[in-house]
DNA sequence: CTGAAAGCGCTAACAC
DNA sequence: GTGTTAGCGCTTTCAG
């Protein structure tokens, strides 16, 4: 591995002229520009980030923090992240916590010690303590929530509106008929699970049509636990719903697989909807409607945040809400093709 | 955040007695030590890996290349790799990597410039100049490969026995009664491809069945091309397979699809068959009968390989073969369930 | 426009 | 057992 001194000797200039075409931060004479550029190429070199980092403080790193469990959803995430960070010359470190990490707050200083100049932190799943930390952190780092917990403090935040796209898809359950609607929560401690909920509770009374307390279920995100939702809908509630609607497509599925082990046709028995559109949920059988949430553009805005705050330490707080879109499939819908034409 | 010094002074030691205990690299009197460990705790300090990095030239960073299509095996594999590599205090810098990618070679550079002390290479999708790259890399990085690519040169690799792992499958649909197979191949590129394609040819052989051009189709990894696939056999093709075996489990979930939208009775009219188990395949209708690569303990030996190969920089070069388990569910078994049991 | 020199936070000889 | 010192590869004053 060349370093800058040996392209300076080769050169024939000192370091400091090396890094300032390497930087941009001086002018540089033509003549000697162009030739220290050739050094370069010539030694392959490229400078060591460990070593600037350690000057400037900055390791053109972003940290990236998912959930632990198996959701594709956040591999999409994640990759889109990946993406555009890459486009302004970031490295993800990425790490993955979840309910049963043992020292959350260890895995987040580790993180810190390494340097990165910034933190996205994909629906936090911490305890008290590290999100203590991280509130704290964000007070020195640019740090910007996906689908963030329910906080008091302003903090940047990038989502998709989770209350407005419940609101879709019980219009549209609502306008296909349903009167009976079921839901399927996620962890209640999650703001994004609060707003999807509350969705569905207003347009629930907007339609004059009762909540009914035995016809929601208290999910925790895996697949496994929207099959027992519906197992429960199906055996313990009193009344029989025709519509259930999920507040992942993870936990849709789940609910789909039951439904078919009972002998139920979907939508004609049972109609079924998600949240998120992972790509999977075209797969399935019946394809899931859901909310898609704009991943990439949601990803983007999310560096560009954690951007504007290093630039600008004291930038005010920022939230920017999606939209989600409703994709109408065959798991609601009839009419719609039971299959994916390729 | 504080550094080494404010320790030091604070202390009342030296710089080099903190460092001392700190990586217990020399004897330190047990009083001194007490209190030095006790004016960490106090200024929360912990060193900077850069700085640390900066002398040592190690990192205690792993580098994860990972193909950049959705399919949830990678995801599943990099959080079995961020789990193993943390357990010996590694962290996880990812790069996705593709068909796609316009500077394969830059990706790969980067990842070096950042000083990462190895690389675990998942199914490498690259061109000619960044394999030739990542091989040279190889002599003075430690690199693993998972699923490796077709190579002269030996590397470390750890992978499943993908040419078992479809003889079995072949032996199950054989002693289903299935005659005529249809295979879906990924990219034939791919050693692992080439291997679980062998055992198909092989295993026809050895049955005295005929292997039929016309029933191999050369998928690509993604789902679509699983579909196509089935289109193909049903629809180009002169004789009807009985069973379809994928490369893939995702390219298996795509034939169930067209087959299902055809009206066709998985497994009563056509068996199907997968490779990896990813997640997902328990939760498809039906579900999945595939060979599971058991990634926790791949992503362990990877991880070992590479600290062994750090530790040890002329260390003989290892392969480690994983034997696939052969998972029977309801696309080749109509005495499945075929629905989950949670 | 260019270079010498200091120093980022840490480790590792080398002395004591 | 402990401290002094040099230096990792780079950026950045400060002079020229």
């Amino acid at each position: 591995m060349a370093t800058i001194k040996d392209v300076a000797r080769q050169a024939g200039v000192s370091v400091t002229t090396v890094s300032r075409v390497l930087n941009e931060t001086a002018p540089v004479n033509e003549k000697t520009k162009k030739n220290v550029l050739k050094v370069i190429e010539e030694l392959r070199y490229s400078p060591s980030m460990m070593a600037q980092g350690m000057r400037t403080k900055k390791s053109k790193t972003l940290g990236i923090i998912i959930p632990d469990y198996i959701n594709s959803f956040y591999y999409e995430l994640f990759k889109d992240l990946e993406d555009a960070a890459r486009k302004h010359g970031y490295n993800i470190l990425v790490t993955s916590i979840g309910e049963g990490t043992q020292d959350k707050t260890a895995y987040l200083s580790d993180l810190v010690n390494r340097n990165v100049d910034g933190l996205v932190v994909c629906t936090y799943q911490g305890d008290k303590a590290s999100i203590e930390y991280l509130l704290k952190l964000a007070e020195t780092l640019p740090v910007v929530f996906i689908d963030h917990l329910n906080l008091d403090k302003p903090v940047n935040t990038v989502y998709t509106d989770g209350y407005a796209g419940i609101k879709k898809i019980v219009q549209h359950l609502y306008q296909l008929g349903h009167r009976e609607m079921a839901y399927i929560t996620s962890i209640p401690r999650y703001k994004v699970n609060n707003d999807r909920y509350q969705g569905f509770a207003d347009a629930l009374r907007e339609y004059g049509l009762p909540l009914r307390p035995e016809l929601v279920y208290e999910g925790n995100y895996h697949i496994e636990s929207g099959y027992e939702a519906a197992r429960h809908f199906f055996t313990a509630a009193p009344v029989r719903p025709t519509a259930i609607v999920s507040a992942t497509d993870l936990m849709a599925i789940g609910a789909i697989n039951y439904l078919k082990s009972m002998g139920l046709k979907i939508p004609e028995d049972v109609a079924v909807t998600g949240f998120d559109d992972i790509h999977m949920s075209r797969w399935i059988s019946p394809p899931v409607t859901t909310c898609r949430q704009p991943l990439a553009a949601m990803a983007e805005q999310a560096v560009e945040l954690f951007l504007h705050r290093s630039r600008h330490p004291h930038a005010k707080v920022k939230r920017i809400i999606f939209e989600g879109e409703l994709m109408i499939r065959r798991s609601t819908d009839p009419a719609k093709e039971e299959f994916v034409q390729v």
